[in-house]
DNA sequence: GATGAATGAGGTTTCATTCAT
DNA sequence: GATGAATGAAACCTCATTCAT
């Protein structure tokens, strides 16, 4: 699959220093105003370049959204492929998994925000499928390859269906990154468990996601 | 804590089939469109009134959105109550909140893709503070106490955290609710199980997920 | 000359009580608010009455305004009007009346307010006509015949035109009234003066303005 | 003191031409309609430019209020400035701003209008405060310093403060451009001399003005 | 490649006034 | 006499996008 180009020429031609800045100029505003509130004139004015350049490297609004969108999905995905094609087990992954998460959600929490807009995205049944495919398609397959990987060898229950647990998998993950960076989640967090996530004791979180995935994937009667 | 009001008074005395149908007209509007998209004017022509009388029941239009989504996340609530205050062992009530969680979705998707708006809302601590305690305060005592009573009498392992567990728990039951009724999550349901959320088998997905909370819950060492 | 009214039958035949709480708080709302952002439907409800009573009281927002103008400007009116028509001599009574129009503008700023308010309306040239006939016609000929009878008895210089000495004897009292009740008049006081007029020493302001209007009035070469 | 901008940048950058046509449709519809009742789109149109471009020149209505105000004011400070500089004494000077502000206030009425206009204003103290001092600062500094000069020189009675007699001096020059160029003050000025302002005979308003000011800056007992 | 002036549709919100009861 | 629900025109302001230079 020769991934969908959300930019134009011209912006792989500019030099490296202003791309990394258009991105990140753009990831601010994105994730700190929301998509709708986002300006893009604002964008161009901070990265230093005029708003006719940046509709030379992109053509609209949405392309440039997406691409800081992916520019900031590819840096999580960095940090997680070389856990999930190692070859430890499961639950070894898992634990890395989480804990690369964590670290990540307070470093880069605005790529996380942006990926908590995008989800309630509405738009064509058309562009909803491209981006979500790009986005997802990669980290899904790890995981369900993971899984099927784990039921060969007999380290999980033989009962589990690997693509739907991937997916709640997925869930309990994503919601983890929602709770350290977007307010509503982090807020629900707190209504929960009474502590503020920022302040909370990581390493018990973290135990206990465990342990709830563990059981999970592993019990049998 | 007597709720707060997001209406004005003049809103209440108007007769029921009225708010009724600015209510629905509005959740139309905003779950279809979203909160910045989704149009006023609009909304108060499709339930036959001017835009002035709008704005006599309703200070600002994210009053009105509020307000909408009160009313859908009402709705759900009730129908949830009756299964959280039974005398149900935890396992039980979790199969029959997600039996209910999924032909709720498929009737009102609209309530809860206003739900997925609220979650990616950006503003103040404040406001935000405000709307997250309204909306989930109910729901995580009721998760939190159920758990709680199931850890005193055994049927849960001992070592789980009760609130991190119910967080756990709702971050499940919260994506299948979206996997039914938002776009990208329902795009992302399909590219991990390879079929679409509508035509799938969902006493296959109850029974997936429901080994999943269970062993979850309940497996020891 | 009858004059004109400015409001409805019905208006009469309210009892004095509702009366004044109309003029009141309308006059409070207008003169803090000026009068296109003062708002009918708040002065309708502050004054414990329906929108709908107000209009039959008043035909339009500008009736009620001019109703209020006036019942301000009949009290200071009042205050003047026993100082003009007394025998005292032109001087004496100018002493008087500087003193009356201090006491008065800090006792009833709100009158003064709605009086610089009218004096920038724009509007068809009949209706300003009539009122600043209703207005201005009393004292002015007040003026002018005190004047008059000064030129008469030798009191003041023969040369002056007593029309054009009252239009600028007037201009100087309606000058210090603005300057004791309306904000720009008051910081303009404060820019010329160097302190602000609440805290300044009254007794001064009152002999230079005294000394000015004496030596005016009374020099002959 | 580096005079605040109310306009921004972008508007310095325009043409000449562009912008005295922006100022003079601005300031006709400003004092012909009042602050309030003006309409920006209508300037906006009538100046040939888009209200995009309005809003790129002006952040709001009263930025460009207060910039139009300001050029009307520029105005009139030129031409009497060279009359305050000079060192004739005061009272030629007096009937030389007399004679200017006459042949001034018919000319360029709506600069009169728009002064009168502000001066009712309400807001907040800081902006009015601002207001005032940028506009009333120069010319009263002036009318301080000449007073001043001429106590000094023993030209003027010895026991005024000059302060408070520039105050008077401005306030019956003031009402005097009022007279000539407000609906309401004109209406005042006929029923205090029974002629219209624009009928009158200039050099007899002139005449009686100089005695007035001319007696009470002088007289000694 | 680069600029930034220019556009204009469109949305939220206000409030004087009417009228059925 | 009294109510207050209802109207709807109209105004300020934003911002994605274009294009001449």
């Amino acid at each position: 699959m020769p991934e969908k180009k959300y930019h134009k020429d011209a912006f792989e031609r500019a030099d490296d220093e202003r791309k990394n800045l258009i991105l990140e100029v753009g990831i601010e505003e994105f994730s700190s105003k929301g998509y709708e509130n986002a300006n893009i004139n604002v964008i161009a004015k901070r990265a230093g370049i005029s708003i006719g350049l940046m509709y030379k490297y992109f053509a609209t609004k949405e392309d440039l959204f997406i691409t800081c969108l992916r520019h900031g999905m590819d840096i999580l995905e960095k940090a997680l492929y070389d856990i999930m094609i190692s070859d430890d087990k499961l639950l070894i992954k898992a634990e890395k998994l989480i804990r690369t998460i964590c670290m990540h959600s307070k470093k880069n929490s605005n790529y996380i925000k942006m990926y908590n807009e995008i989800s309630s995205e509405k738009g064509s049944a058309e562009r909803i499928r491209a981006i979500v495919e790009e986005i997802e398609s990669k980290r899904s397959s790890i995981y369900i390859t993971s899984i099927g990987r784990a039921l060969s060898s007999g380290d999980v229950r033989s009962d589990l269906n690997p693509r739907l647990f991937a997916l709640f998998l997925d869930s309990l993950l994503t919601s983890l990154q929602f709770a350290y960076t977007c307010d509503y989640y982090r807020e629900k967090f707190r209504i929960y468990t009474g502590v503020d996530v920022n302040e909370a004791d990581d390493e018990q979180i973290i135990t206990q996601l465990l342990k709830f995935i563990e059981s999970a994937f592993t019990f049998s009667k």
